[in-house]
DNA sequence: TGTACATCAGTGAACGCGCGTTCACTGATGTAC
DNA sequence: TGTACATCAGTGAACGCGCGTTCACTGATGTAC
């Protein structure tokens, strides 16, 4: 499914471009075969011959971005010396990332693409175990190290994650009422408070 | 489009009731006209008659639930003297309305539900001031008594149901890594934790 | 360097299916006198 | 209480459109000798 030539390497981004514009104006069902070979310029069988079908195109796009999206968090999250540290980095990243890409964070929102994200972990979790989430393998020292309280890792994951994406969530829908920057210096402090073993 | 007569209740009443059997099997995709009226055992001219289109339906059951479970927040939410008892009320009602209504919980986390509550939350706030929000109501005094943090609202909501949400989420998502009981014990006092005027 | 061949990439007409919607109609219920 | 009428509720055949997918084909690229 991956191209062995270059211009196929070309065409499909071609195709997972418009895709992404697509899905940022018109949503999940405006995502038809039609209207990205329109806004690609790109042959109706050449989507085929790369993704298979529409669904398949989909996947690889979430995908693509899902991916983007973690990487970016674990380089984050690299320099990080305490876990309060760690906190802050992760949240300026999200935050930053919803806003520098405003339809792959609406995509990679997406209840569809959840599921797609849930597969990816049950395959990954036989395979390599567990590149799931970055962030909680960066954990775990912590709470074995008595900095962060000894719960469970969802738990911490959420209580980390949980008010960040909620914010996000909020921004991408629409809602006016809260300000992402102001979101970026406030919430780190907060959310420690929450993970702290005191 | 609400019935006039107690029939076209029953009606009404069979094929949300339907929908959301669909929903909760085969997800936004499967909700079809045939499937419902299949489901539903009311005839198609039926389905037109109460809710003019497949829209008009899935946006219908989407208010109703979505109605509901702010419904049950604010039940929870009624008898509670302190900020940290409200958090613990809100956490529990959240996570148990998860549980029994697995698949309208699924419906109201969609993206697409969200945009829904988006509108109907730009209606309200015009008409009748904020009722979005329950909790937020709710809330306002308690950072005027300095017993949680003077932060905006939308943060503070964030801080709060965040967590819950995520939890829930995953939960929804089929991940078997999350106990909702334990969730339910724990995340209350941590989350009261990064709220608290210190 | 030249040629032959295999593989990869790209094309678009054609197909059929299932979708949402319309509409002319019948039947049930409520109401006015 | 009876009857006539208006409104509400329910029905399903018919329609057309746009969807995803298939397929036989041409063209481009890489490779072996």
């Amino acid at each position: 499914m991956s191209p062995k030539q270059h211009r196929g390497e070309v065409t499909a981004e071609h195709l997972l471009d418009a895709a992404l514009r697509i899905y940022g104006e018109s949503g999940e069902q405006g995502l038809t075969v039609s209207a990205v070979t329109r806004a690609s310029g790109v042959s109706l069988g050449s989507l085929y011959h790369h993704f298979g079908s529409i669904d398949g195109l989909y996947e690889a796009l979430a995908q693509r971005w899902l991916g983007r999206l973690l990487g970016e968090l674990a380089t984050a999250l690299g320099p990080a010396r305490t876990a309060r540290e760690g906190v802050g980095a992760l949240t300026r990243a999200y935050l930053t990332f919803i806003q520098e890409h405003r339809a792959a964070a609406l995509l990679v929102h997406s209840s569809r693409a959840d599921r797609v994200g849930m597969e990816r972990g049950r395959e990954l979790r036989d395979a390599q175990e567990a590149r799931v989430s970055a962030f909680a393998q960066w954990l775990r020292p912590r709470i074995e190290a008595g900095e962060v309280a000894p719960l469970p890792l969802p738990l911490v994951e959420s209580l980390v994650l949980g008010p960040v994406v909620g914010t996000a969530r909020r921004w991408l829908s629409g809602f006016d009422d809260v300000d992402l920057d102001e979101a970026a210096r406030v919430l780190p402090e907060r959310i420690w408070r929450s993970i702290s073993a005191e």
